[in-house]
DNA sequence: GCACGAGATGTAAACGTTTTCCATTACCCT
DNA sequence: AGGGTAATGGAAAACGTTTACATCTCGTGC
């Protein structure tokens, strides 16, 4: 009676005696084929394929040092959600990651002074050989600590105050934000304000600039009470647009730091009974699925997070491979999408 | 010059060496305190603390034969977002995890006949102790393949169709539906129209059973064209409520699957000039974030996903610990919370 | 006074790899 | 023929733990 591989029980001594050969050849084959003849080496594999050999991580790891693992710590807020353009990013991550053979160790975190003890549980403890951060602030706590502990990293986002190099990818959301105000400008918007996303975020800094600069180069003024400050979910869009509405002189367009603030805003706009794309225009940042389907759709700045995530594995494979951190550091152009919620102003 | 310590490179040779015994007893110290005299104890512990000494996860997980990790794979659909919902699972998941020092590996696959390879390499790569799913399908591939492999694995949600025990935990979803078609019909409607999930989900079934139920018990005819199928996205909500407020007799309650379908309907409503909890009432599933900010906020059947992240993270060591699967199963009853987006029917 | 058990510690083997040396063989060139 | 070199494969030492087993030291009961 023939015996049915037992597949989970196979070692490396397995397969090297049943190959006729020692392990470190075994071993050999299968991290550097070319150092073994053709002969043995076929031999190798057949023996390996017939036991259902797979080599053991547990193993590989303590040998090499490394845990063969990527960090991802997700902000996840306590009352709300995290944003889902996490998952997205993830997503992205996930799929450069597989392809490596490197797994994706995820921690969420509520955001705050805890979340550094989630990077140091990781760092110390040698869970991970590198790490991804995401939503950077300003002068980030967590990029400082990794720069110190010389841990591989790269950051989707910027830290601006931080003037040690360091591998990041992000998006150039001053240029993104000073197009879409010029957009509005271009249509015959003279009252063009401003929702913003926590100031402490590095992009918020951005697109505040962009914001700022297109007024600037149009000659109209910057009118303190049309820039406000969001926390990034629908429901402060919507109470900051019905603050806008509610001024002596009310805003004809708004710029939102993200599409969930816009979200609200489009809210606020129905309720007061007004007309989005027509008698306020719209413009959101991101370009979450959701867009496509509000009414009027969601002009907006589109960002390819998955793709993201994609370039950002390569990008730490780089790193840890040794590539100067100089090198690898990428801004994307984004790009602006009209769907529908913007347009000229009325009369 | 003082040497600061080296935190990074401390071993337990070191450490035994500095605490003046051998390596047996300062992982005795560690993993079995009471084995050890308190004199030594305090001893090793001094030493540990002054090196800085942080065992090696990697030599204890070779040792061990455990990975110490659990994983999750997420199903991310390619053209949309991925549910939040799973942020906030993998949240629950990551608080239970890190308080048990096990780490959390994810991997996000397009939902089909890919995603068993994503668990072959989880399972059969040794890479995972345990695995968490969530959305089951009826009878769903991947918990025959781990029950087949013998596998610890706990689920959200239920598979209808296996008759092989496994540990899950689920909301009663057929008792909430059934509790929300009741309210609807005790404030006296007669057209209640159901939105559902794809019927290949498990969870699909059991909503439409509480609504099939509930128009029994009242004696309401179940008609077809009021019973549609969504696929869960904002969009289908809204494409399917334009068709059933297209009907001959529109219903004048509508049913929904979960929240973001509710959302579509919503809009749909509101497209139509018609007021939502007024002309046409609404009730949604899950609870996410967004139900409280509509207009009306949203009635739904809450669904505490945190929570359920960390009970399954509880179940999941109870089963690596060999609690056998009958004694894991969980149905929790939903709540349901009326906020505006049900009434009366008009007239 | 002595065997005995309990308690405390040390020794060494294991976990499954990768990789550094060596040893052997074969080959080529002079 | 002899010596250098390349190709090939094996032995053994790591990697950092945990733990079975052995050893040693007491106190104790006889």
């Amino acid at each position: 009676m023939p015996r049915s591989p037992a597949p989970t029980s196979a070692d490396i001594r397995k397969v090297a005696q049943e190959a006729g050969v020692s392990i470190a050849t075994v071993s050999r084959v299968l991290n550097n084929p070319q150092r073994v003849s053709a002969a043995t080496r076929e031999r190798v594999l057949e023996a390996a394929a017939r036991l259902g050999y797979r080599p053991n991580p547990l193993g590989q790891r303590l040998r090499k040092g490394r845990a063969e693992t990527v960090g991802v710590v997700i902000p996840a807020p306590q009352g709300r959600f995290a944003d889902s353009f996490f998952l997205e990013l993830l997503a992205g991550l996930g799929e450069g990651l597989s392809g490596a053979g490197l797994d994706l160790l995820v921690t969420t975190s509520p955001p705050g002074p805890q979340e550094l003890a989630s990077y140091q549980r990781l760092v110390e403890g040698k869970r991970v050989d590198g790490l991804v951060l995401a939503r950077t602030r300003q002068r980030d706590e967590r990029i400082l600590y990794l720069l110190e502990h010389k841990v591989p990293f790269v950051v989707h986002g910027r830290s601006d105050l931080i003037h040690e190099p360091f591998p990041y990818l992000d998006i150039d959301g001053e240029r993104g934000f000073r197009q879409a105000a010029q957009h509005l400008i271009a249509l015959g918007h003279r009252a063009v304000a401003f929702i913003g996303a926590p100031h402490e975020l590095n992009f918020a800094q951005h697109r505040l600039a962009g914001y700022r600069r297109a007024l600037e180069e149009a000659g109209l003024p910057l009118r303190r009470e049309w820039v406000l400050e969001g926390d990034l979910s629908e429901e402060s869009g919507y109470r900051l647009t019905l603050a806008l509405l509610d001024l002596p002189r009310p805003p004809t367009a708004i710029l939102c730091a993200n599409d969930l603030m816009a979200l609200g805003a489009l809210r606020a706009l129905r309720e007061r009974g007004l007309k989005a794309g027509q008698e306020v225009s719209v413009i959101g940042y991101d370009d979450i699925p959701q867009a496509h389907y509000t009414d009027p759709p969601l002009s907006t700045l589109h960002q390819p997070f998955r793709e993201m995530g994609r370039r950002l594995v390569e990008m730490l494979l780089a790193r840890l491979a040794g590539t100067p951190a100089e090198e690898l550091q990428e801004i994307w152009v984004p790009e602006l999408i009209l769907r529908g919620s913007d347009g000229p102003p009325q009369s």
